[in-house]
DNA sequence: TTGAAAGCGTTACCAC
DNA sequence: GTGGTAACGCTTTCAA
């Protein structure tokens, strides 16, 4: 900034203030500062600026996987929203392990972000305080607990399982199985197995198997890899129901490998609205839960509080069935 | 750190070094100022330290889109690499324009990053001169430019796509199309294009024709919009050369769909191995690039290069052809 | 509309 | 093994 000011004969602070775009520097000094800086190739310093206001501009984000394109476009929408208020994100991955998200927890608030936002409402009680004690917002997204940390915006991963055990039983698939995730690996899989097994009961249903496809993440080769070590016993099911699109593709495609007829001899629904639902022949039954609207709201909420116009906020998103040609 | 200072009448020097665990503070000293800081409840802050330190222990990482399943890859590995050396990474995505990474590396810069880390070789003269004038390592990825910024970790796109030619034609196809980003959007898929062309001319192939599935990025649907709007069009071509697997898994889709026999009546070729490829059925023949690889030798050639053993490199990786059924 | 001074919390550097 | 001093690049505050 001393560069910059002694090049067009200003002050430094004349200089700060333009590159706020602060309105008390006129229009026109404020447009040759900004071209001095670009020619003299000065790039501001956040970090002296995070150092002297005691604000970094970062809001910490955990989501348990990059690699599942629906936390990629919550991420998406999330950073997007962000980027329009002038904060950056800072991402981790807790690989669906609550003591990861701790690690990491502690991690992204060294950094004193504003905000932090968590995917799922389960947590460390270490997690719960450390976040608690900073004072700032907390979001727990992609889920709806009933009393949240701070924030909550998602939906009940168990309620969204509702509508396709509803939809499997119309049409007269009687014994269901769900297939995901071992035990206390991913507990929003955890969840829609319970909303499963809830469901089922409430239709008169028979009780609900489940196909262990092992350690989260599971996606499209755990599916088919479990399909296809299953192989005819799949037929004693009516319907397999996949914890996520991706799992389900590969159910799918193992089916289609091994001889089963998908839907005629056994149904195969998923979750999660993913593309390869929708470009797969036959398409696969699964609910929309979404995704980039979870982040859109949520960079909205934040911008709310940081305004001083948020509430204590639970907001549910929608869910919503999609039918395929795979029940 | 004063305050603690004061407490025990030493120095704010000494809880400085005292709390960074300075071996030449004696062991009795430095356990009283740490009991003394937790008792006050002192909270180090590594904002003032990134601020005099110019050290802020972050690398910034730029992605055409988080939501490709290879791009993820990359960043997992590369953030797990980096972590192991107590570094986090500072995340960006440039939508595949070269003007939106400018914008977001100078975003990045701000944040002092001790290394930046760039996909692909096309960067605006901007970008090109920001990082160069801020004399940290500069990385670029996912290509093997002639003469890298600093260094490159990557293999060439057009090189990559003579095995998938060569086995076409091996396989008697003569006529092929690639099927891609319109032209200008996505850089490395305009560089695969020229390689099959290349390639073709090289076999003594008849031209390629471009089939335009629309701006960057394209996915799975723009592969199967493009096919289903082409129709029996698609029987002039041998095989579909496509930009990537999503895309290709698309096509193969439509195809499918509207009752075309692949690979009777056409090949089709997607790149990158997705997991989409090996679990589809039939599999997508296609182009295996060592995603997470790229990423972890990224990590390990910053970790040389931060401790001073690192020689500017340029690591060709391998791309390795992963013939499927759909070919 | 612009400028001068002071200071945010830490650490590099040098002295003892 | 410990301490004093100055400075990192910016913004707050007050004055002109």
């Amino acid at each position: 900034m001393r560069d910059v000011a002694k090049q067009l004969g200003v002050s430094p602070m004349t200089v700060s203030r333009a590159l706020r775009d602060d309105k008390t520097v006129s229009a026109k000094t404020r447009a040759r500062i900004r071209k001095a800086a670009d020619d003299l190739g000065y790039v501001y310093d956040t970090t002296a600026q995070a150092f002297r206001t005691q604000k970094s501009g970062f809001v910490a984000v955990t989501l348990p996987s990059v690699n599942n394109a629906n936390f990629a476009d919550t991420y998406r929408s999330l950073s997007n929203g962000l980027a329009a208020r002038g904060m950056q994100t800072l991402l981790g991955a807790t690989n669906y392990r609550t003591e990861e998200e701790e690690k990491l927890v502690r991690q992204l608030l060294a950094r004193n972000p504003e905000a932090i936002i968590l995917t799922g409402s389960y947590h460390t009680g270490a997690t719960r305080e450390l976040v608690r004690a900073r004072a700032i917002p907390v979001i727990e997204m992609w889920d709806l607990p009933e009393a949240p940390i701070g924030h909550a915006v998602g939906f009940s991963n168990a309620a969204a399982m509702q509508p396709i055990v509803e939809h499997l039983a119309a049409s007269g698939r009687q014994k269901l199985a769900f297939l995901g995730a071992s035990e206390g690996d991913d507990l929003r899989g955890a969840d829609r197995r319970q909303g499963v097994m809830d469901a089922a009961a409430m239709l008169g249903l028979p009780n609900v198997d489940f196909l262990d496809a092992g350690p989260a993440p599971v996606s499209m080769r755990h599916g088919a890899a479990l399909a296809e070590k299953l192989g005819p016993r799949l037929l004693e099911y009516d319907a397999i129901v996949c914890v996520s699109d991706p799992v389900a593709f590969g159910v799918l495609n193992a089916c289609r490998r091994i001889g089963i007829d998908v839907p005629g001899c056994v149904a195969i629904t998923g979750f999660g609205n993913f593309e390869v639902a929708a470009i797969s022949e036959p398409k696969i039954t699964t609910v929309d839960v979404e995704a980039a609207r979870i982040g859109e709201i949520a960079a909205r909420l934040l911008g709310d509080i940081f305004d001083g116009v948020g509430a204590p906020s639970r907001v549910e998103t929608e869910v919503r069935l999609v039918p395929g040609g795979t029940s």
